[in-house]
Parts: structure tokens; C-alpha cells; sequence
DNA sequence: TTGAAAGCGTTACCAG
DNA sequence: CTGGTAACGCTTTCAA
């Protein structure tokens, strides 16, 4: 006798087994299978164990699908980033992708190429999937289009990005501590003309320029706009971007001695600018970039970094989303901010700060 | 009155509209507004209008579960990868998931951690999850472990590594030419002690090998084992394994003035080590890697490196893999390998090579 | 404890 | 061209 459920007559694939094949086989119900396969709800211990023999011996696995749709919910949270390319987006990606599959959830990702209108379309087609939550980290161009986006009934979290004045779940560094650091840092070894190379029109770009400058001011140095220079895509073309921008800066009168970049791809575009004008890191320029990526303390030179957490972000924001998506009812925006912090490496290595650092091995020894 | 598909009374959120709202919205069949939304089928053209202008108003989404239920394709592919946070998987996931989109599908990824055992659990969930095809990355150490796991309704494409008498569906590069290049480069600039970092038990690493050692053999050279490291785990902590098997290889006599890594990773933990050790590269030891990373040309000696063509290997197995999908038969597993190419950076940079560089530059100029 | 049956939102078949 | 309606595989209520 055929098999009703095959796909075609020649084909040697059979059907999958559902969980009514099962029941067939047994002789039992169907309620009764999905009841002892999810070892839920009331069922006898001695037809569970025999509903899971059969399983096994027959392979079954659950069709998600189907789950999905009568439970509204799929297991998949959404991804989307600006440009997974970017190392930092990579590195949080695998953060989250992890963190998420202890869960048992799986990620969709998605990238927008900081393009907001594909932003849009990816959120959407996400959401049409099914997505229990979103996490993104946006480039919208403000509060308004985000929030025109976002689908009422699926919870999301920004990543990295915020919106002023828009009350939701957020999980990221604080970025104007970033500037500070970093700028501070750069002084502290010396740097008397601290540029900046920015980056423009999301939140990280904005608090990183006014913890720079912010830090400046605390220090009584007065701003040099030539100093400040922005990069129009931040992410897509960051190396060549940087390239450019410390390109400017090093035609610069007084010749800045120092530069903070806002991402460490852009600090890379600008250690090349640099060796090509001749001219050495630190000694003539002392150079920090932001994201401490895997790769920094293998650079030409190792690069001081403020790291943003990429592997914490990913943790803490999959835990949010899941705490989000186990409430039956909308809850309170949470937002968490993760401390930034220093990694000094050969970039910004000045001998006095050498100094020092030899100076504290030698108190650790003795202490 | 009250609506019914209210999820609690109190709450703000209201339900997804689906296909029969907007039916009974506009008094037609539900059969007719699934026409229209995908303009299939008989249907007329003012009522077509008539029903996409309400679906836009009422921001319609189509519910892809649903569909994916009924239609049994998701419009979903898995990816299985032995880690995302290697880079070349990371680039590879990159190019796959662009690739992807454009043809409306979105792309499911999971890591492996290089464990058999958990790769066949991820590829078990991701079959469950109703992907159209599966691409993967495989850490199974034979054919028969890999046969056993896969789904035989879903097609299955392998990235990268392969499995000797194993016939399906693969797209990677000859990997016995990547290791014929890249010793035959560092031969003809002058090294006489080739050594080679390895991997483990997957088809790169024995590929690689094989072209090293019949490069050797090939141009007289006697095979030194002691010149042969293995490394344990080929991508997981590539980095500690590059650089332990380069710091034996420092003690070996004659000692190498060349080493051919596995992958890039391997290769900068090498290069840490040979700095350690106060030798130079090139003019000590001069090395190559494999992967062509997109920070390659960064590092501290930018790295010579033979492209393994994420890119494109993404585009034709993304391609492959649609193609698979598409066909409603079983389709003959089709083999597609890439050329590996030789990317010349300063770590394989010679005298005398740099001298038939500039005689070939001038060649160009006359010719 | 058990099983029958009513969905979940969509597509696809058929009869008008 | 149109509109009922039966699936798709599963969970969940409800009555036995």
C-alpha cells in the first residue's frame, strides 16, 4: 500500500512523522503524545515512557511551525544591525546568538546597512516572522520614525543606540563616560591638541563628542572646531572614513598630537594616514579608537581601546528580551548601562605613562 | 463593544489584523484578499486595488508562520558554523545572509563550538524550525556521523569542509591548491626551511597539508616532521594554538625561516610569538596565513594571506542553495570549488621579491 | 488520566 | 473571476 503522504510517487524522501503517526502507531491520542513529549499536563508515567520510545525510534521531531502558530510564539528573537561587518556588530551578534540558545532561542539576523528605510522593511519582515522579540541597533533618524516602526505587540530592545526622549528598553554603554575616558586618557600621557573624529547622527557619536568636549572644558583647553572632525558613514566605510578624516586633522595647525576615534575601524583608517605622513603612534601621535575588537592587540600598533562590551551587552540584552517576552503583560522600559572601560595598549603608550606602569609592577611585587 | 481578540481588557495592545479582517472589512472572501496581497490567482484588478489599499491603511502584516505552515516552506535557511567569533565564519555568515535577502530569505545561524554532538542538536532544531536548507560548516569527523544527522527533506549545502566519499552539495575552495600556493610563495622568496601550523581532522586542514608537503616534494625538498605542528582546536582558540606551535617551532634545528599557518588567527598567534622570541618578519621568518581577514592588512606586520573568498563563497552557496530549494526533485549534488588566490602583504615581503616587483612594475610601464 | 474537537492564519482546491 | 472550505501540525480546552 502507498503511502498517502508521500511527495511523489519516484521520491525517496518520506514524509516527516507527525505527532499523529505516533499516536496511530500506539493506538493512543494525539492530545496524549504532545502531552507526554512536552512532559506537560496530566498523562501516566508508563505512557509517557512509551510515547518516548516510539519518538526516538521513529525520530520524531516537533514541527516548530505549527507550535508557533498555535502558541504565538516561535523561539526567534530579531537581530538588527547596522552592518554586521563591522566586528563590533559581529562580536555582539555572537554574544547575543549565544546567551539566546541556553534559552533555546534561535536569532534571525538582519542588516540595514544603516539604511533607515531598509531598517524599516527588515523590522517588519521580522515581526511578520514571528519574532518573540526584537533587538536592535537602529538608524533611524529619530524618536518619531522608530517608534512608527516598532509593532505594538512584539517587545523590542535597543542595542547601542537610543533616542532622546523615548521611553524604551535600552541596553548599552554610556557613551559620554566613553568620551571622557577616552579623552582624559589622551591628556593624562601628554596630549596637549586632542582631535576627535566623530561620527554622525546616532546617540554613541553624540555622548563620545560630549564627553570629549565636556572633558576639555574640565581641563580649561579651549575647542578647536578644525579638531573636531565628522565622518558621514559610520559604520559601512569606517576604515576609509578615518582614513580621510585624520588625513584633515594632520594638515591641521597646531598638528594635533592625539586623536580619539569614535570606533576602532575609523582609528585603523587613521593609523594608515598616519605612517603615510611619516609620522609615528605614539611618540608623534598617540591614538585610541572604541569597541576594543578582538583584533586591536594584533595591530600594526596594538590599539588602546575603550572596550563597550560587546560579550556583557549580548548577556544582559538576552536577558532582557527574554524577561520581556516571559511577562504576560507589558512592563516598565528598563534601561541598562554598562560601564565602559580603558584598554591601554601600545597606541597610546607615552614613556611617562611607561614609567608609571613599571613603577606599580614593582609596588605589586612588593605588596 | 468590546473586541473580542483583545488579548487582556485592560491591555493597549490590540491584535494583528489578519486576512479575514480585512475580508469581512470589505465584505469579500478571504480567499480573494490572499489573492490580492500576493496578486496570484484569478483575481480582478479594481478589487485587487481595493484590497491592498486597505491593507496598507490597516498596516496589514502577513503572518509568515501561517503561511510557512501551510505552504511547508519557510523562506528560512540554517546556518551551522563551528564558531562565529573566527572571523572567516564571521565574513562568511556576512556574505550568505546578504546573499540571502535578496531573494527574501532570512538566515537562521547557530555555532557549533567544534563539538559533533551539539552540531547535530542545532541542525536537529534548525530542521525542526522548517528551514528550507541547511548550510554548514562541519565539525562531524566522518561522513557517516555527518549522513546520519541530516534531514532527508532538507537540502543541505557544505560550506567549506568536506567529507571524503560523501557525495552532496558543496562550495569551498581546493584546499590542496591553497596549500600549494602558499608554500610555492614562500619558497620562491627564498625560505629554505618551510614550516607549516595545521589544524585537525577536517578536510581544510588535511588539504592544506597535502599541498604543502607534495609542494615540497615537488621541488626536492626532504619533509622535516619536526617542521609539522598540529593544533588541537582549529578555530576556537586558534590564536593560543598559533602561537604555542610557533614557539616549538623556535626551538627546532635548522630553525624555519618560513611558516605556512592553517588560518589567519593561527598565523597572528605565530607572529606574536616570533616577536616574542626578538626575530623579525619577514627578513627571520616570514609568514603566511589563510582566510584573507578584512584587518590582515592592519597588523602589526600585515599578513600575507591566501583568499579564501568569503564573499563569493557565500554568493554561490547562497545561490546553490535557492537553486536547491526551488527544485521540486532531488537534484544531483553539485561541487563547486573556488580559486584561492595569493594576497602578497609585508609578512612574505622579500628583498627579492620586492625587487621582481618593482622589475615588473616597470615592465608594465614599458609594455 | 484520557481523547475528541476547536482553533491558530494562511493557502489551495473546487464548485459555482 | 469568486467564495466556501479543507487542510497544515500542533496545543489546549472541555467533557467524559
Amino acid at each position: 500500500m502507498a503511502d498517502p503522504r508521500k511527495k511523489t510517487p519516484g521520491d525517496a524522501r518520506s514524509a516527516p512523522v507527525r505527532i499523529k503517526d505516533i499516536a496511530d502507531d500506539l493506538g493512543v491520542s494525539v492530545a496524549a503524545v504532545s502531552r507526554a513529549l512536552r512532559n506537560r499536563g496530566e498523562i501516566s508515567s508508563e505512557k509517557r515512557a512509551l510515547v518516548l520510545k516510539r519518538a526516538a525510534e521513529l525520530n520524531y521531531r516537533p514541527n516548530l511551525v505549527a507550535r508557533a502558530l498555535v502558541t504565538g510564539r516561535s523561539g526567534l528573537m530579531g537581530l538588527v544591525v547596522p552592518d554586521l561587518v563591522h566586528s563590533f556588530f559581529a562580536e555582539l551578534a555572537v554574544a547575543l546568538s549565544r546567551a539566546l540558545r541556553r534559552s533555546g532561542f534561535n536569532l534571525l539576523i538582519a542588516s540595514s546597512d544603516e539604511d533607515a528605510e531598509l531598517e524599516r522593511q527588515e523590522i517588519d519582515r521580522l515581526v511578520s516572522r514571528g519574532v518573540d522579540a526584537l533587538l536592535v541597533a537602529s538608524t533611524q533618524p529619530t524618536s518619531d520614525t522608530f517608534h512608527s516602526i516598532l509593532d505594538p505587540n512584539t517587545p523590542c530592545v535597543l542595542l547601542d543606540r537610543w533616542f532622546a526622549g523615548l521611553s524604551a528598553n535600552f541596553v548599552g554603554v554610556d557613551d559620554e563616560k566613553v568620551g571622557t575616558i577616552a579623552t582624559e586618557h589622551l591628556l593624562q600621557i601628554g596630549c596637549r591638541h586632542v582631535a576627535h573624529i566623530s561620527g554622525t547622527g546616532v546617540s554613541t557619536s553624540r555622548g563620545r563628542l560630549e564627553g570629549y568636549t565636556k572633558t576639555l572644558a574640565r581641563y580649561g583647553i579651549p575647542i578647536n572646531d578644525d579638531h573636531i572632525v565628522s565622518v558621514q558613514q559610520l559604520d559601512k566605510a569606517a576604515v576609509s572614513g578615518g582614513y580621510a578624516a585624520a588625513r584633515k586633522l594632520l594638515l591641521c595647525d597646531p598638528r594635533p598630537d592625539g586623536i580619539f576615534c569614535c570606533n576602532d575601524p575609523m582609528a585603523i583608517g587613521a593609523m594608515q594616514a598616519i605612517f603615510e605622513a611619516g609620522l609615528r603612534i605614539p611618540s608623534d601621535i598617540a591614538l585610541i579608537g572604541c569597541g576594543n575588537l578582538h583584533y586591536d592587540s594584533a595591530l600594526h600598533v596594538p590599539l588602546s581601546s575603550i572596550d563597550q562590551r560587546s560579550e556583557a551587552l549580548g548577556e544582559r540584552a538576552a536577558e532582557l528580551a527574554i524577561r520581556l517576552v516571559e511577562a504576560r503583560e507589558p512592563v516598565r522600559p528598563k534601561v541598562i548601562l554598562l560601564e565602559p572601560s580603558l584598554i591601554v595598549r601600545k597606541s597610546t603608550e607615552r614613556p611617562a605613562l611607561r614609567l608609571m606602569e613599571s613603577l606599580e609592577r614593582a609596588a605589586e611585587k612588593v605588596g
